[in-house]
DNA sequence: TTGTAGGCGTTATCAA
DNA sequence: TTGATAACGCCTACAA
């Protein structure tokens, strides 16, 4: 009897066709396939199946063989949720942005998937609009008993100890925290700015405007700041900031209600980040009949697939992505494997596009 | 002894601050507190703690105020892996889509992601290039005991059958199948592309040229296929078709092989998605200096948002996203409450956006 | 209304 | 190398 398993039926009808093919996985009774049943079926203890969907599992080659040979029969899979009570490790990660990442770094979340997925790791992922809303977020990331955590999204100091108090490691991209200290993955903003301004200003601007985006986001703070310090030191100042939301419209927005200032248009025009540059263009060109970059030089930062465009040829720097996200990866799944491990920046230089849309002059970059 | 738990010192020393605290949720020596540890600090029985966190759960006043109120102190949460064990449902649902989606349509995640979080159903993202890579995603879902899947990618029949085969319910998004029945959420494509057609060919376009997607995608197909059918019926024949990937890129690429051909220009371009038909808009006017939409109509199909851009204003038919999104939930965890439902296929109509690439005679639509 | 006890499907420890 | 057994933390009859 244990030599003959019992509903193989229909599972080996199906087999005939794909290499590997996918079985029912149920038991006649309609209950999930576990390694009981398979133990049972092969003759062997159910700690011996375990046993051989383990890596370094101590069994016999014969034991795995014919352990593996009636699990693939009955379409036994192992159930992860009854491993994750055991081994206390979900091979799950939380992805926490904003609404508005996924629409300007698309890209973002196809490198996350694919970074993870190298490792196994699976992503849950929660994307909200409004910084209160993410208290939930917390409770379901303890709840599932997630491993870690990428946040790409602003965390009040309070929601980040909650993940610190429960010993759930947290990696920020793209955002950092000045009141405390936990591990983030950013792009250089002051050095990218610096570099902006100083071509921007060999190249003759000298009236400036910025566009800059959420006050209370650090790395937009960043840009603003930094772009701001550099036109300080090169000893200009009064320097009109419009606030946009990092979107495209507000970028238009940004730039009509700087037409309609006393000022009117500046030199060149500083948007913290690529997308409200392009709307800030549109809107100068389409608007104002304005010729880029000969009437007015636009940069961004990010450089995002559209900037290059032959429509913007957006001058801005572009952050590494690639890289930036195997690095928060790594540094995610490191602190998962090694909790004690001590909170860490990482800061990575974005490379300067030189585009069409700026008059720029580099000569000593 | 019972009436004074043991370990509240930390949690509440963390409830001074925000009105609803995080607690530090963990015994003395590092454990998870469990609804036994409640159990025991309130001086009831650990079921008595389960039913005080089920819905209609037979639970007197005072005892749940007692247990909630411990629970609350001890940072207790209860355990989601645990439930699942039991209750042999997950709340989390399967998001399978390709690369290329994503960035085609961020919004799309965005939207599902709030439709699910409204329903308190958590997201596994799987994002994959390859058709054979998918392999490994159905054995994920299965071994995490998700509840449904939402499938924005091609599936094999094969690769359907698991799902179906498991009772795991499966809708797909914008894809369907031919060969046998699975729930979708699908565009009118045909009837979209009608009306494109019949647009341009009443405003006088006589000569027609198509950008196809992956000729393996049926969204893509019945594109192209609704504009040549519509074309043959008003008697316009030897329409050249260029295959693109549904990239911008691609749809550069396929206007460049458009003119080097011996046909050049056609009056009208038909891309079967915005992305291309943004490519070769640009290529068209950067590259050939064509003046869209005198010398060259071009037509869309999507209705993404950077179509409407000033340096676009693509005529495109818009897919109604948010009522799509809307349904495919409804219809997936319709599904997953009551697995006995038949499969669905479901189609919304897109609309017209009139836009400026393209000479339209609207007159009897 | 409350408590007791069995089960969900693993992994891990300890003998054999 | 293998097998028995005890967690893991919850839900749910069933009995009180």
């Amino acid at each position: 009897m244990t030599e003959n398993p019992v509903n193989t039926q229909r599972g080996s009808r199906d087999e005939k066709k794909a290499g590997k093919s996918h079985h029912l996985g149920r038991t006649e009774e309609g209950r999930r396939v576990t390694s009981y049943d398979v133990a049972k079926a092969a003759g062997v203890s159910q700690s011996a199946v375990s046993r051989c969907y383990k890596q370094g599992g101590n069994v016999s080659d014969e034991m795995r063989a014919k352990v593996m040979k009636v699990a693939r029969k009955l379409g036994f899979q192992p159930n992860a949720i009854a491993r994750i009570m055991t081994t206390q490790r979900s091979n799950m990660v939380a992805v926490i942005m904003n609404n508005s990442t996924n629409l300007c770094y698309p890209e973002l979340l196809v490198q996350l998937s694919r970074r993870f997925d190298e490792r196994g790791v699976h992503m849950l992922l929660f994307t909200r609009e409004q910084e209160k809303d993410i208290d939930n977020v917390l409770d379901q990331v303890w709840q599932y008993q997630i491993d870690g955590v990428i946040c790409a999204a602003r965390l009040s100091q309070q929601q980040a100890l909650f993940f610190e108090r429960r010993g759930i490691p947290l990696v920020f991209y793209n955002y950092y925290h000045r009141d405390f200290p936990a591990s983030a993955i950013c792009c250089d903003n002051e050095g990218g700015e610096r570099m902006l301004v100083d071509g921007l200003y060999r190249a003759g601007h000298r009236s400036f405007a910025i566009v800059s985006g959420h006050k209370d986001v650090l790395v937009n703070v960043d840009r603003t700041q930094g772009a701001l310090t550099r036109l300080h030191e090169l000893g200009i100042g009064d320097i009109a900031v419009y606030v946009g939301d990092n979107s495209y419209d507000s970028g238009g927005r940004a730039f009509r209600a700087l037409m309609r200032s006393s000022k009117g248009a500046p030199d060149a025009l500083i948007c913290a980040n690529d997308a409200m540059a392009m709307g800030c263009m549109d809107v100068a060109r389409y608007e104002y009949s304005l010729h880029i970059p000969e009437q007015l030089s636009v940069v961004g930062f990010d450089g995002v697939a559209m900037g290059t465009w032959p429509g913007y040829k957006l001058t801005t720097i572009e952050q590494p992505l690639e890289i930036m996200v195997e690095a928060a990866v790594n540094m995610l799944m490191e602190r998962v494997d090694n909790p004690q491990l001590p909170p860490e920046r990482r800061t990575y230089s974005g490379v300067f596009l030189r585009g069409e849309s700026a008059r720029m002059d580099l000569s000593t970059c």
